[in-house]
RNA sequence: GUGCCCAUAGCUCAGUUGGUUAGAGCGCCUGGUUGUGGUCCAGGAGGUCGCCGGUUCAAAUCCGGUUGGGCACCCCA
């Protein structure tokens, strides 16, 4: 058999796991504070409810879903996000006389891509997604959310807020239309890559990094003459619920979303402490989804973020995790062995943290206490048990001394 | 899917213009201590140099291929 994880998968040690399990942790009690409660959809979706989602043309659904028939036949995907999985529960479980709704999720999501630093094919997110706020003010929420988290994790100084609107849909259309205009007429001078995004994404060539392609853009329409007033005014509100809790942004019109159901608010808090893969959240509106989806329309919106990318800018940024030390109970002979692991039962019951080798004799047992940082040794040999003591060592000083066996418990729950 | 870089001990890495027995630090094991860890001292185990083929009297070293990994593009978290 192959002993090698498959291509872009990792596991994740008891290490691994504490450095995400505070961002998640972090995540969801703030969530909770804001009165989003945790919600978990399965990682496995119809095909449908991404492939419809998300669009026929986006790179998600072409080329990055692990899709497969099940055993009945069913189309399965593995969800390569979780902003429709959440939309589909909420259909499913017919909440439309709830809103407004909220939700946090944390969970792994799968993509089938190269990976690369910051970048894995299963991957873990956080996220929440605000349903039925049509307001600015849900706009507002969600991303104060994401800045306080990101705060919290130390690192809001490392990242920027980056805005855009993509406005209503007619103005997106417009605007759509005049780029494919535009940038027809410059076929020429534009990249292979910027060609193929003329069909699929043409919002997309406005933040291409070929240098060609970054002269024809300088020519291009601006969106702002193609935004209705009421999405401009839908913005100017976003921008100014912001400025009233001091979060700063910057904006930047070439971040845009290759999903057609976005809409209006487009954002992302970037850092450059991680190489190429910056975004270490990044949402938006959604309005269309659930329409689409098949429920009655509701607004949405929403955000994402990278746990591993999170948890690699909060090595950097929070202090070193520490974990707890144990206290180890270290028997020399088969009754001392039983009474400890008696002891041991207790204690734990009591909340200590203890630690019993399974074998071994003094020296070995020793060595292990010292290995896993044990603050205290108790040692009960034949000598101690017969009168009814126990040896306890300060690990660090070195120190012993006798205590009576029937003390020992008090005594441990004082250190 | 494309490009660039990398592969030597459990880990991090050295290895000269191709030359005899491939090294270091850390880790691991044993002893110095019949019931005392961490420090210290002495000793030890551990490598078909990713794999396949080629050049050569001779390959860890040069060449081709292949597999795996990393980074970047695309796209995104």
């Amino acid at each position: 058999m192959s002993v090698r994880p498959v291509r872009g998968t990792v596991d994740l040690f008891p290490d691994d796991i504490r450095r995400h399990r505070r961002v998640i942790e972090t995540a969801r009690d703030l969530a909770e504070l804001y009165g989003f409660g945790e919600i978990q959809t399965p990682v496995f979706e119809f095909t449908e409810v991404f492939a419809r989602t998300l669009g026929d043309v986006s790179d998600v659904v072409t080329k990055e879903m692990y899709t497969f028939e099940d055993r009945g036949g069913e189309k399965i995907t593995l969800r390569p996000e979780n902003t429709a999985g959440v939309a589909r529960a909420y259909i499913s479980g017919k909440l439309q006389n709830e809103l407004p709704l909220k939700y946090f999720y944390a969970g792994p999501m799968f993509r089938y891509e190269r990976p690369q630093k910051g970048r894995q094919r299963q991957f873990h997110q956080i996220g929440v997604e605000l349903f039925g706020v049509p307001f600015p003010s849900g706009d507002v929420e969600v991303i104060a959310l994401a800045a306080q988290l990101l705060d919290k994790l130390g690192m809001r100084d490392h990242c920027v807020l980056n805005l855009n609107t993509l406005g209503d849909i007619e103005s997106r259309e417009t605007y759509r239309a005049a780029l494919v205009e535009y940038f027809s007429s410059h076929k020429t001078r534009l990249s292979s890559d910027s060609l193929a995004r003329l069909d699929k994404n043409p919002l997309r060539i406005l933040d291409s990094k070929d240098e060609s392609d970054k002269k024809v853009v300088e020519g291009a329409p601006s969106f702002n003459e193609f935004l209705t007033t009421m999405a401009s005014d839908f913005f100017a509100e976003v921008l100014q619920g912001l400025d009233e809790l001091d979060i700063s942004y910057v904006l930047n019109p070439r971040l845009v979303r290759g999903l057609d159901y976005y809409c209006h608010t487009a954002f992302e808090f970037v850092t450059d402490a991680l190489g190429a893969q910056g975004t270490v959240i990044g949402g938006g509106r959604y309005d269309g989804l659930i329409g689409i989806m098949g429920g009655a329309s509701t607004p949405g919106v929403g955000w994402a973020g990278g746990i591993e990318r999170l948890a690699m800018l909060a090595d950097q940024t929070l202090p070193e995790i520490t974990t707890s030390k144990p206290i180890s109970l270290i028997p020399i002979g088969a009754a001392a062995e039983k009474k400890l692991k008696q002891l041991a039962y207790v204690l734990r019951g009591n909340g200590q943290h203890v630690d019993i080798s399974f074998s071994g004799n003094l020296k070995r047992r020793m060595q292990r206490a010292g290995k896993l940082g044990a603050r205290f040794a108790l040692i009960v040999g034949e000598d101690e048990l017969h009168a009814n003591k126990a040896t306890l060592r300060d690990m660090e000083s070195g120190s012993q001394e006798e205590i009576r066996l029937q003390d020992v418990v008090k005594r441990l729950s004082d250190l």
